[in-house]
Formats: C-alpha cells, sequence, structure tokens
DNA sequence: GTGAAAGCGCTAACAA
DNA sequence: TTGTTAGCGCTTTCAC
C-alpha cells in the first residue's frame, strides 16, 4: 500500500502538519526538520494522493481541452502545444473530442465528465453565436475558434478576416485575377468559414475586382476530399480560374490533388493557397504557401489566460478577454509573388 | 456552492446512503424513494463530486494515454479511436505526450503527474526490450507497439512482419524487382523498424531476390522530410531502384515528393507501399497503396484490456496477455498488382 | 515553528 | 429497504 502523510509523520517523528507543510513548500520549517521530513519521504517513496488534495482543495491540476477531433492536423498540432504549454505549468491535460457536433459540445459543458478538472479549453465547431449563454458556467472556460464572440468567458482567437485577406493578397500579387475559394459555407456570418471569406473579399474589392460567386465553392467539411471534390465541381461546371484559395490546407491539398489530376500545373497554371501551415504543407509537391494563424501563442495564451481565472478563483471575476494572436503568410512553391 | 449528497437527502427526506444508492443505480430501493429521490436530484441539479468519489472507492473514471506526439497523425488518429473507445465504457482520457524520448517515457511511468488515473495505456518509442523491468508497477497498464516483447503487462500490437512482406509482395506482384527499404535502423532487434525489414527481406528471399544494402536506407526519425531526403540520397547515390517500400505513411509519402521532384512517375517508372493507412493516403496524388494496420481494433482492445485489469484489481493478477490484431493492404495507385 | 483536530463529499460495512 | 457511521488522505484553521 502507497504511504501517507501520516506513515511519514510517524517515520520522522513530527506531525502530519509538519509534512504537509514540507511537501507543499511552506516556508515556516526548520531547516533540520525539514530534512528529516524529506529523508522520510524519500524512505517511504512517499508521494500525495492526488484524489485527497483535490478533494479538500478544489483543485486536481488537470485542466480540459475540448475539442472536434484530433485527427485533424491542425486540432492535433494544436493539443501538442496546449499540453506542452500545461506541462510547463505543472498541469496534466484531459482531452474530450465532440466530432463537431453542436449537442456535444454542449453536453461537455453540463456533464459531469470533466468535473475534475480545474477549467477547460474549448474549441467548437459546431455551436454558434446563439449558444453564447451555454459558456455562463461556474468553472473557468477559455474560449478558443470564431464561432462565439463577445460570450462571457475570455477568448483566444486568430485574425481571420486580415489573414485571409493577406493570403488573398498573395494571390493578386502572383498576378492571379480569377481566384476560386474552396470552403465557404452558406448563410453563415460567423466562424472561420465566414471571417475568411470575408478577407477574400476584401482583398478582392481593394484590388478593384468584382466577386464572381461562380468561384466561390461550398462545402460542408473542411477535409481533403471536400477540396478534390470543389474543384472537380469547378472544372465540371466549365469556370474559369487561374488560383485557389483553400479555406483550410487540407483543403487546399485536396484541391491540389483535383488539379494536378486533371492535368492542369501549380503555380504555373494555377496558383494555391492554403490556410493553417500544418506540417504536412511543406512536404507536398509543389510545397504549399499558407498562413500561420499562430496556433503556438494560441496554445499558450489559453493555457495562461485559463491559469489566472483558476487562480483567482474566489474574487467576482473582472471582464472576460479578448485576444487577437498575430499572423504571417508562409510563401512556398504553390504561390509566389510575380516580382 | 455545488449540492452534495447531504442536501439531496434533506430534500428528498431520505438519508445520504439511500440518495447515493439511486445514483449509483443500486437495485434495492423502493420504486417511489427513487423517484423522490430522482426530483430532488433534479431539483438541486446535483453533481457528484468526482474527487470524493475517487478519493473514497479509489477509482477515477480516467484512464491515461501515453503518446509521442499527437501531430504525427498515426498518433492522432490512435487517440481518437482510444477516447472514443474510452467513451463507450463512461471513461475519460487523459493524455500525456513524450516527445519518444525514453527518459520522459519513464518518468510518466513513476511520477505522480498520472496519479489519478486508473491505468495507463502506454505506446512507447524510446524504450527498448531492456527497459521492459520498468512496466512492474502498481497499476494496470496495457502496452503498445513493438518496442517491449513479453513484459510483465498486457499488449497489443500489429503483426509487423507478416505485413510488411504483404506489403513487399505487392510491390513484387506490381513486377518491381528493385525494391527500396525507407527508415530502416541501425542495429536494432525490435521496434517497428526492425520488424518491418524482416517482413522486406522474407519477401524478398521468398521472392529468390537478393536483399541489396544499397536499397536499404536509413532514417532516425519517421517524418515526410525523412523519406525525403532518403530518396534524394539514393538518387544522388546512383542506385537503381523500381519501387519504394516507406515504413509508414509519412516517409512513403516524403518519398513520393522526392521522387517527383526528380521527374520520375508513380507508379509508371517507380511503384510505392506506406505503411499505417492514414487518413491523408487517400488524398495524395497519386494515391498511396498501403497497409492498414488495425488501429481500431487496437484501440478497442487497449480499452478493453485495460479495463479488465481494472476490474480485477484486488486478485493476484493473472499472466499478462500479448494480442495481435489484424491487418489488411490497403491498394491504390502508388503500387498496383500487374494482373 | 509545530501540533491537534475538523471536515472536504463520498462509499461501504454494518445495523435496524 | 433504509439509516448510521467510519473513514479515504489531505489541507487548514486555530492553538500552543
Amino acid at each position: 500500500m502507497a504511504a501517507t502523510l501520516h506513515d511519514v509523520a510517524n517515520l520522522a517523528g513530527v506531525s502530519i502538519k509538519t509534512v504537509s507543510n514540507v511537501v507543499n513548500d511552506y516556508p515556516h520549517v526548520k531547516e533540520s526538520t525539514r530534512t528529516r521530513v524529506r529523508q522520510a519521504i524519500e524512505e517511504l517513496n512517499y508521494q500525495p494522493n492526488l484524489s485527497a488534495r483535490s478533494l479538500r482543495s478544489g483543485r486536481s491540476g488537470v485542466i480540459g481541452l475540448v475539442l472536434p477531433e484530433l485527427s485533424l492536423s491542425y486540432f492535433g498540432e494544436l493539443a501538442d502545444a496546449v499540453i506542452a504549454e500545461a506541462e510547463k505549468h505543472g498541469l496534466v491535460v484531459l482531452i474530450e473530442k465532440t466530432g463537431a457536433d453542436r449537442d456535444r459540445e454542449i453536453a461537455v459543458l453540463t456533464s459531469p465528465r470533466m468535473q475534475l478538472t480545474d477549467g477547460l479549453i474549448f474549441s467548437p465547431l459546431g455551436m454558434g453565436q446563439a449558444d453564447a449563454r451555454h459558456f455562463e458556467v461556474d468553472f473557468p472556460v477559455v474560449l478558443l475558434g470564431e464561432r462565439i464572440f463577445g460570450g462571457p468567458v475570455d477568448h483566444v482567437t486568430m485574425r481571420n478576416v486580415e489573414a485571409a485577406q493577406a493570403a488573398t493578397e498573395l494571390l493578386l500579387k502572383a498576378g492571379r485575377r480569377r481566384i476560386a475559394l474552396v470552403g465557404a459555407h452558406v448563410d453563415e456570418d460567423v466562424g472561420s468559414a465566414a471571417l475568411r471569406t470575408r478577407g477574400y473579399e476584401q482583398a478582392l474589392t481593394a484590388a478593384g475586382i468584382e466577386v464572381d460567386p461562380s468561384l466561390v465553392r461550398y462545402t460542408t467539411l473542411w477535409h481533403r476530399s471536400n477540396g478534390a471534390a470543389a474543384i472537380r465541381d469547378l472544372l465540371s461546371d466549365g469556370v474559369e480560374f487561374d488560383a485557389v484559395f483553400g479555406l483550410n490546407d487540407a483543403l487546399a491539398l485536396g484541391s491540389m490533388r483535383a488539379l494536378q489530376e486533371a492535368g492542369l500545373r501549380i503555380p504555373d497554371d494555377v496558383s494555391v493557397v492554403g490556410f493553417d501551415d500544418i506540417d504536412e504543407a511543406q512536404y507536398t509537391l509543389p510545397s504549399l504557401s499558407t498562413i500561420n494563424p499562430g496556433r503556438e501563442q494560441i496554445a499558450a495564451l489559453a493555457v495562461e489566460l485559463l491559469l489566472a481565472r483558476i487562480r483567482d478563483g474566489g474574487g467576482r471575476p473582472s471582464e472576460p478577454r479578448e485576444v487577437l494572436v498575430d499572423f504571417e503568410v508562409v510563401v512556398r512553391e504553390s504561390a509566389v509573388p510575380a516580382d
């Protein structure tokens, strides 16, 4: 059986409280007592029982990370970043996946499954602006993504509009004028799709180009297959185009595949830009020009904000914070400025 | 403040034990009492405190999953499968990543960080056969992968040798004779690399082809970049070859990129086969022929075995089980049988 | 600087 | 069928 505080106290000939003080690095302990206790801990290979500590203190040292799906590269890489960041703070990460399903996302917020976390980093893909009230919960939450703004919790998000605008401008600088957009969503005014579409439109408008609806292709999901299908449709519709902006890298990569199948050369015939800068984007042929949306920074900020909320637990919560992260245009082979 | 068993008991006018019985679906409770308690639970929005339950019962309902890295597609997809499987059993998953570092892998087994898990599913990439003793711990562990055999814990693994043999045979059936192997490891006799290399050799030998050492290329990591680099070396060494077997899909995909850069056509000039069947393999150009190693089944078995060990907690542990999972050859465009 | 004792919310003997 | 009670191992007042 594992040793308890009591055992250590007995062996060291002190009270249980003193041991607790040593374990928690309490300052007011005589040096000689401290070493004696340390020895006893060593000897018994004592390890604090986290359940007991958590019951007593109300903290578990576990944070929850709620994501659509780990096998989507973007989220896999985000999870890695969050775990690494959490570890720096001595926290451990419990991951729940929702499959981008709104009901499941809401369920996570109310179910007892995440009870033993001290707080949640939450990346919804099914919930929308109208669901903001679901975040009025009595534990700390940091919201990620661009589906809900002005909610009652801290929010870390990327500069979608500006970044999409920059991506589109890269294609314009490559001398392209007929830029297809792959991955738009019907009737949405929030969410990555809507914001990035807005950036695309702004860039075109600023360049004096009218947005041609036949170039805007809609997909429900953002997987490779959807990108490939969108391009096949575009081609079979006989729409002329000289560039593709995929609203994420998977769409862009799927698009590349379909373009190449059709015998089109990238970037000679068609330039392609993606969004996310997943690892894979470096190793395709041609390599994919894309937007690095600041994933690492998002993870770091999310953990820090959450930790701050957890620490302040007691007091009246301060205003929710909205934090924007810097992005970067990554120029590779699939789209290069003409100059 | 959250409601406790006491509050519910008071409201329902019963004892705390009765409430506990209802919450835990204990059979011997009068129907009328049960409904009364249910109402009280509803009214107070009572949710059991998991820390307390865990302290008392010794179970947390959390299982740990220890992986090298979530951003490697194979592990991202494995994590998804484990989480889905765990959920079926009402369990939640805590993920720790080791970065394939031996010391960190060993640390996870001893540190208190995973204390509040009921058991671990462990996928090492740094530890080797000699580290088997580190698994002699007093909590349930299910080992994944092919680095440690005959250890003191249950083990779920794929048929690496047979699957690699089948992959190589696919290339032979495509009429290839000069098959390059990408991703071998120096001086290893366990681990995916060694086992898959053995399958490759067996297939060649069975076909009466001698293994040409100049066709066997070594890489430390199994990322896309390593595959690409290996092929560039192969080409600059002037070694003739008509097929590539990448020991995982990332290597195969990186290889494809380098081959295409060099103006070689796939599968016309060079056939390529990978291993893992990650999602991406369907959407590259050409799509990648590969081995599906039974990831879903591995996840399901791992969770089941772990759960069984957790349940038997008390008794003397039975012999560790070694479970092999079925694989499947997935023929796509990059390598097709000649007939 | 150290000790005694209460109790976090729950489960599980045992009693009734 | 239901109630009483004793802790699980820890943190935390409050004394000393």
